[in-house]
Parts: C-alpha cells; structure tokens; sequence
RNA sequence: GCUGCAAACUAAGCUAUCGCUUUCCCGCCUCUGGCGGGAGGGAGGAAAGUCCGGACAGCACAGAGCAUUGUACCCCGCGAAUAGCGGGGGUUCCGAUUUAUCGGAAACAGAAAGUGCCACAGAAAAUAACUACCCCGCCUCAGGCGGGGAAAAGAUGAAAACGUAGGGUAAGAGCCUACGGUCUCUGUAAGUAAUUACAUAGAAGGGUAAACCUUACAAGUUGAAAUGCCAUGUAUAGUAUCGUUUGAGGGCUGCUCGUCCGAGCCUGCCUGACGGCAGACAGGAUACAGGGUAGGCAGAUUGAUCCCGAUAGGUAACUAUCGGGGCAGAUAAAUGAUAGCUCCCGACAAAAUCCGGCUUACAGGUUUGCAGCGAUU
RNA sequence: GGCCUCGUAGUACAAUGGAUAGUAUAUGAGCCUCCGAAGCUCCAGAUGCAGGUUCGAUUCCCGCCGAGGCUA
C-alpha cells in the first residue's frame, strides 16, 4: 500500500543552487496573499524520477516580527499543500515535467486554516493550467 | 471574605486518522543509497533582547609607552569568572515614629591638579563694585564729576562668597578673638578595612566628572557562515615592475620607540611526536588579469549538566558525598492539521555551537507576604 | 548569526544642557476676487515609551519599543 499525502525531504526544495535559479529566471503570479514562483523543466524529469514536484515556503520577516506566527503559516500552508497537491503530481507524471514552486506569503495578518486551503487549491488550479499550456506550446 | 501589589512554583490533558524530524532493529531493491514496517526521542521559563562573563576555535604575540573602551565605598564568602549572587559593615540621602531606633534607596573614587559650562532673574554666577557706605580732589554749594577703599545692607535665583557675639576701622572685612561648623596634612586611639573619635598645624572654596579630565584596575583580535578533514578541481601556472645576503622584504594590536626574522618550496620514505633523510626544481615581493567551490563528514549536542530523595557543612548564596531518573539536534531548517471529549476555553512566546548571569514579556491556577475595605467575636 | 546608525507637528528637516521646541509645506479659519488659483493674516498641531544624573534634559546615561543599513 503505497502512502499518498506525503511531504518528505525530495518532494521539498533543498538546495540554494535550485532556490536561486527559480528566483531569477522561474515565473510568478499572485493568488490572494500569495506570491507564487514556479518554474517547469521538461529535460530534466526523464532521469529523475522522484522529484517530479518540489514546494518551498517563505514569509517575510518584516510583516512577521515573531517567529511563532512565522512558524504557523509555514506549517499551514505545507499542510495545505500536503493534502491537495497529488492531482498536479499525476499531470506531471503524464506530462513528463518537473515542476519547481515556491509560495510566499505576503499578508500582514494571521490567516486561517480554511482560507489558506482554498487559496492553496486555487493556485493548484492555475499551476495545472500553466502545464497545460507549456505541453501545447512545446508539442 | 473581597480588592490591589510583590515574590515563588506551574505553563491544559486524553483518544483517533493523516503528516514531519531523528536514533535503533527487521525486510526488500536497481545497494556509499532508496523504499516499507516496528519501537523510542522530539522547543522554553524566559528558547527572546544580545546587555555582561566564559568555554571552544583561527590568527597574532620579547617588551615599554600612548591612544581607545569599560569598571569604581570596605571586608568575608559562593562561583570557572574582572559576570553575577549571599552575609556583614561604613558614608550620604529619604521616610516613619518610641528621638535613637527602625525601614528604604544610592553608577557611593577625585571639584583642594587643571580646563570648560552655569539660560532667565539678579549689582554680582566665581581674579564679584551697580546702588547705598567711607576717604581724597575738582566744580559748585539740597548736588554733580573723577580717583580710590571696602564684601558689612540690597527685591533675584536651583545655588550668593563660613555662622553668632565682641573687638577693630575713615568705612569695613576671618582683619583679630571666643564659641560653633566644613575641609586638608600629620599624629594617637578603635577597627582586617571602608571609616570613626581626639589632638596639633593649616585653609576658605558654590555646583557640575551620566562635561573634558585625573587616579587605580581590567581588556590582543576575529567569531561556529569560526575551524579541521574528505571529495571535486588545481597552479612551484601567466604578464609587468622591483629585488636577491653590501640584505628585497616581512613580523611584533591602531600609532611610536625599540627589537626580531630574513631564504626556499614540492614529492617520496622513516618516526608516537618534535623532527630527520633522499630526490627533482629555482625558488621572493607587489600589482594586473583570471580559474574553482559553496557538496559531505567532524565541530555538534553528556555538559563548569538538570531534577528528585537522603546525609553532612553554612545565617545565606552555595558546596560535598551517596542513590535513582532525565537529557531536541534540524541545515531553506522538524512538533502541525482534522474530528471528538473534559475544564477556568489556554498568556508571553520557537532551539540554530554550548554554558553561567542580567534585563524585558506573561492569561489562568496554587502558595506566601504586605496594604486597604467589610462583617463577627 | 554578528555589527552599526537613527527615532522631533500630517510630511521633509532644524535646535552648545537653558523653558512659548524653530523653518518650509500640508490641514483649518479669515481677508482679497464675480468665482477659483496665487498672495496676505491668524489658529491648531510634535521630542517613541519608562527610569536616572542635573537647578533644568530633544540633547548626557541606562532599560525597553520601532525603523534603516553593513557583513557573509
């Protein structure tokens, strides 16, 4: 029995190198309070089978003095993120993609936990879209 | 009993499902790794601020002075500690009342080494003559002008030039005397000392050192993104200038004095280590231009360790011994979500090398102390 | 992680330790104009918070709070 709503250490963005390329050259839109990076590659994804889909998360120091509430929206929206993202993996997987995403978020106040879960569906929404359009454009 | 303040302790719990990190064990696979399963560990009293003191590591170091920064009553103790804490004492100030005691506070060395500053008001704010006072000269005769004496009187101010009495004088003045107060040196006595008391001699002088400063003491500097090893890569590489024992150049904290070093480096072998031996090469400094890495392991989580109990020492801070128990270790960075139950409906707040302290934040609960109000005896 | 600097009216800046905390502009009221703009006059408005030193702190010292920068 294969576990599903997973979020081990391959599925996340680990290394500074990869973090900085999707920073200067990956796309970005806004989705409520958040600003979302996200870069595909299409070469990359027939050798590496595992890192299909990486995540990060970010919130800024300044609108977050204290990091507790840091901690807290990083937690929910991984949560979030844990348990919705698996039909975007399945597009990639027909898709033969990698997919880099990284979420920033940018309110000023404490959200909660039901906002950010659509706020997160919505932006798995236009990723799929986005997919979409870069198979039609490359084929 | 209620309210307020302060201190100490504590810092919601349980069940199910999904998920994260780490250690160990087992199984499988495409085997320096990955996947699955099982068991165990997984934020704080302040983890915070980064305000002090260290540990640890790199670099530097014959030494002296200056500069810079910090600290500042005394004794004893605790402590790894120039941090901090405990006990006792002194001085000054404040409050209370029993008027000689109690309580509280203090960055509490020096203003008599020197320099600066002291608004407004006031004559004057520190070598004090504006009015009034006294003397002399001139003009004029109710007075005015000039020179001098004199800190005794003068509205102010935060602060006014030792206080009172007498002598003295042209008028006055510590100018002199008596009593009293302050300070300094010396001596004696008490005390470990800070300091206190007395005596002799002397001084006159307000404040400010959290103004400059002086005295004494202390401090090398950079921080785990330090540092070491492995892998990858690689270069005793290139160009220009200068120099090569008559000394290029370099080190010694920022500066000065003074002083020291002053010729190599690579590879291999031996040794516990300092180091030694052999071989190849020509080796230095500065500048220019350029190349590579940002992966892994160690550092790094068991230590000046914390808790509980007992015994011993101490007023206490704390210490010693014995017994038992506990102890996150991530590296874009782990503790969450959902559902249910109980209750007071949960404050301040998240490890990032590690300790000791200080400071600041803190709902609710428990305990103790103080103050106020009310009731009863 | 480490280090440094700065907090003054709504805004941008001043102010040896000296008292009505100043200047410009914005806001408000009035004058001017047929109306507006410009101009003129007037008013109101601030030392981040809490302690200490001092006779007296925007200034000096200490503790918090906030903002900005440097380093890798």
């Amino acid at each position: 029995m294969k576990r599903q709503f997973t979020l081990g250490k391959n599925e996340r963005l680990k290394s500074r190198k990869q973090i900085e390329l999707l920073f200067s050259a990956g796309k970005k839109f806004v989705v409520g309070p958040f600003r979302i990076f996200y870069l595909i590659d299409s070469q990359r994804s027939v050798d590496n089978r595992q890192n299909i889909l990486q995540f990060g998360v970010g919130v800024s120091n300044k609108n977050f003095n204290k990091a507790v509430d840091r901690n807290r929206i990083k937690r929910l929206i991984k949560e979030a993120w844990r348990l919705q993202k698996n039909e975007l993996k399945e597009e990639l997987k027909a898709g033969n993609k990698q997919l880099n995403v990284f979420i920033i978020y940018t309110g000023k106040e404490l959200p909660a936990y039901l906002l950010i879960k659509d706020k997160v569906a919505v932006t798995l929404q236009k990723l799929s879209k986005m997919i979409d359009e870069n198979i039609s454009t490359n084929s």
